[in-house]
DNA sequence: AGCACGCCGACT
DNA sequence: GTCGGCGTGCTC
């Protein structure tokens, strides 16, 4: 029998599958999907291999005598099923990832084996044939770790005379392998050597040893570094760090990078009776006459008694059910909903849970202890056997795709992964991302709509602003007239209202009166922003901060005014005009520590805010029954980025923003002021009127030619060399080019750039893009020339320039 | 990534 | 001649 193994390496040249020979006596515990131990490379190094086909023939061009034995099975139970392994491949090509980088995605990185190479204390050893503190230590012992050993003595000191009591066999070395909880590591270079010495040893070196005295000369003034940074900083190859690790000057070890855990408690939440509406959608989907649907169901319409529902039905079949939700609408709220009802059967399982509690959860999951899975976006990878439905709320939110690697769609995986395991898809949103929409509409998904809120309430009404009316009229403050007027009526009644502005800070920019000049961050090409609270000027790309200044850098001028509008500006104005009002922030700066979010909350839940004021932050899954008003201080931020998303964005959260108001049979009411007010995705926000919108959008979509009529591939090129990444910019460009232009088949392919990305610098990277816009049937042929791209990064490693494809981005900005 | 191989220059 | 530094290419 033969294995193929995708083996851990993270290397682009060793991402392929290496087939293994499996020796008769371990064919029995051999299956597919799990992890085993084999020795790879020159050195036979042990290495974990993830067990990904078993055959019986030999591929043609392999030998079978020169095919290395597995050396160890590490599991008993399969890490994935077949189905999962088949999904690892599918993910892989579809976006470009290595095995390694989807398989860590997939299973928790929680669970890995290591080797360790122990000394056996044979026979106890003479003092006079080694070193005697040596030997002493040895005999005392009877077994350590060779590492252990290395580090006490100093490996030059005692190899020889290692290898020596091997020979005469009264030591043994071994390999032993245990399981561990992995944590993140990063290898660092440690010094050991005095810093005084440096000169000196310096000296000792040989004169061609040019890169080692470079070495030696850092570390004279710092203890360690990280393995990444000594190579880029000398410009050397990792064979430097083993000639000085040789003579025992430096020592490689691993450190480890941690994070943070997560924990709680609930309440029962209990079955409510299905409406007409509720019953019609829950009655459809359970009919299995679609596999996939798309619930397009207004706030309130009650979509989640429906899921609910939907779950305790695949649990009386004995199936198994995945919830997903956005990242931000991982709240206690949503939690408690789920964990009401089917109390232990959740597991709960997001990238914030500390490795020992995601370890946790996945048994949970894979040892049928849970049944349902509820999480944000890799949750997904659930590990059921019995897979009967997958919910995805909120289906347009961004969070569901992954900006790293691989950079998937959560929706496209679990289309595939209901493909693969047979289970029912359930799409919930009240404004449904275009894309999906278009799809439901050509039939690939089955369209339920839900158009009345489950409470009966009507929707708030929406009253659209023109702020430059206002200004016309005198008024120069942030509030119109009317928002202002709403605001003091709503306090009068004791009723809570919510302030909502896109951008945090007091203002968005500092700028000079006579020169003009605007204060940018010093490593990005972005402008700072000022926040008043500490008085301050942060950026809100890289978070360098600097005090604020009194007279401009450029001129001297004292004229420095500060521009445009951030929560803390409209916090300090509506202390200003309402002073009696339990006012409160919820931004970024506001939820830095670790449960304030939660406080905020509890506080606006107990009434003891009359006034919230918040980003994006708010706009997602609060119910608080008291809030009769929402007001809107700036649309149109997010409508004026140049992304072809942005009048979707600004639709879905200005509906958002809406349906904060208004939960209860309190009236509610919103407030959107605006500069751009007859724009169609404010214009059909004000109407509660997706269709409206989507048929719009449709058409700018299908006449510029974006999704969902085209798949995007977006290459981004990076690096602190601006020269170096032009250069490769426009080679990835041409080449890209070249095979386009090359091909019979590729005719509607079209490739924009290289161009400067709109924020051309971040944190002192420059960033080239390039956009390829293609037909879905088009993708697999373009994708060999992405796939060589990819080797570029290896190629110009020593430019430290990266080239990273995304495949249907979730901007393009 | 990480290892051995092998070329090449310096030193005995 | 020999030793060691350091770039290169391969991994079932």
């Amino acid at each position: 029998m033969y294995a193929e193994l995708a083996v851990d390496n993270t290397s682009l040249n060793t991402d392929r599958l290496f087939t293994y020979s499996v020796p008769s006596d371990m064919e029995f515990y051999m299956e597919v999907g799990k992890r085993v131990l084999v020795p790879f490379g020159r050195g036979n190094k042990l290495l974990e291999g993830l067990v990904v086909n078993l055959k019986r023939d030999l591929d043609s061009g392999l030998d079978a005598d020169k095919l290395k034995p597995i050396q160890y099975v590490v599991d008993r139970e399969p890490i994935m099923t077949l189905e999962m392994v088949e999904l690892l491949g599918w993910m892989r090509e579809r976006y470009l990832a290595k095995y390694t980088e989807v398989i860590k995605t997939i299973v928790p990185n929680g669970i890995t084996m290591k080797a360790k190479k122990v000394v056996k204390v044979e026979m106890a050893i003479d003092e006079t044939i080694v070193d005697p503190e040596l030997a002493a230590y040895l005999n005392s012992k009877k077994r350590m770790a060779l590492e252990n050993l290395k580090r006490k003595f100093g490996e030059k000191n005692i190899q020889k005379d290692i290898n020596r009591l091997c020979q005469m066999g009264c030591i043994e070395i071994e390999e032993s392998v245990f399981q561990q909880v992995k944590k993140q590591y990063e290898k660092h270079v440690e010094r050991r050597f005095k810093p005084e010495d440096a000169d000196c040893i310096a000296e000792t070196l040989s004169t061609r040893a040019v890169k080692q005295v470079e070495i030696v000369r850092l570390l004279s003034s710092r203890e360690s570094i990280s393995k990444k940074e000594l190579l880029q900083a000398v410009n050397t190859s990792d064979s430097t760090i083993k000639s000085l690790e040789k003579k025992g000057l430096v020592e490689t070890v691993e450190r480890e990078v941690d994070r943070n855990p997560v924990g709680r408690e609930v309440a029962h939440y209990s079955k409510i009776e299905l409406n007409e509406a509720q019953r019609m959608v829950y009655d459809e989907i359970e009919s299995l006459k679609h596999t996939k649907h798309l619930i397009h169901g207004v706030t309130g319409s009650g979509k989640t008694e429906v899921y609910l529902q939907l779950i305790e039905s695949a649990l009386e079949r004995g199936e198994e059910s995945i919830v997903l939700v956005p990242e931000i609408a991982l709240t206690p709220q949503t939690l408690d909903r789920f964990m009401g009802r089917f109390g232990d059967r959740v597991a709960i399982y997001h990238s914030k849970l500390s490795n020992g509690e995601r370890y946790d959860e996945w048994r949970k999951m894979r040892d049928g202890r849970a049944k349902v899975a509820i999480g944000t976006r890799s949750a997904v990878f659930a590990p059921f056997r019995n897979l009967g439905l997958i919910i995805m709320d909120e289906e347009h939110e961004q969070s569901y795709k992954s900006s790293m690697n691989p950079k998937y769609s959560t929706l496209e995986v679990a289309e595939k992964r209901c493909e693969l395991e047979g289970a029912r898809l359930v799409l919930g949103s009240a404004t449904p991302s275009v894309e999906t929409y278009y799809r439901a509409e050509s039939g690939e998904f089955k369209l339920l709509e839900m158009n009345l809120r489950a409470n009966e309430n009507p929707l708030p009404n929406i009253n659209l602003i023109d702020m430059r009316e206002e200004l016309y009229n005198g008024n120069k403050s942030i509030f119109s007239r009317e928002l202002y007027m709403s605001m003091l009526e709503k306090l009068e009644r004791r009723e809570q209202i919510i302030l909502f502005l896109n951008s945090r800070g007091f203002s968005k920019f500092v700028s000079c009166r006579s020169c003009g000049h605007v204060i940018k961050c010093s490593r990005c090409d972005i402008s700072m922003t000022y926040h008043a609270e500490e008085n301050r000027l942060v950026c809100h790309y890289c978070g360098e901060s600097r005090k604020m200044v009194t007279e401009c850098p450029e001129c001297g001028s004292r004229y420095v005014k500060h521009m445009g509008l951030g929560t803390q500006k409209v916090e300090a104005e509506v202390r200003k005009h309402f002073p009696k009002a339990a006012v409160e922030r919820m931004d970024l700066d506001t939820t830095g520590r670790k449960h304030s979010h939660e406080e905020i909350l509890t506080r606006m839940k107990n009434r003891e805010i009359d006034i919230l004021i918040g980003t994006q932050m708010i706009s997602k899954g609060l119910d608080f029954p008291d809030v009769t008003l929402v007001g809107v201080i700036i649309a149109d931020t997010s409508l004026n980025i140049p992304d072809y998303k942005a009048p979707e964005r600004t639709f879905q959260l200005m509906t958002q923003v809406a349906g904060r108001a208004g939960r209860s049979e309190l009236e509610g009411r919103v407030v959107i002021q605006t500069y751009e007010p007859d724009h169609y995705s404010i214009q059909t926000a004000k109407d509660h009127d997706y269709m409206s919108f989507y048929s719009q959008e449709i058409m700018v979509r299908k006449l510029f030619r974006y999704p969902p009529f085209c798949e995007l591939v977006d290459i981004t090129v990076y690096g602190r060399e601006e020269s170096s990444v032009c250069k490769i910019a426009s080679e990835v460009a041409s080449r890209v080019k070249d095979s386009v232009s090359k091909s019979e088949t590729l005719r509607n392919v079209e490739v924009l750039g290289p161009n400067p990305a709109l924020i051309y610098r971040i944190k002192d990277r420059y960033r080239m893009k390039i956009l390829i816009k293609a037909r879905r049937e088009d993708m697999s042929e373009i994708k060999t020339t992405l796939g060589a791209l990819l080797s570029l990064n290896e190629k110009y490693a020593k430019e430290q320039v990266r080239v990273s494809i995304d495949i249907n981005p979730s901007s393009i900005i």
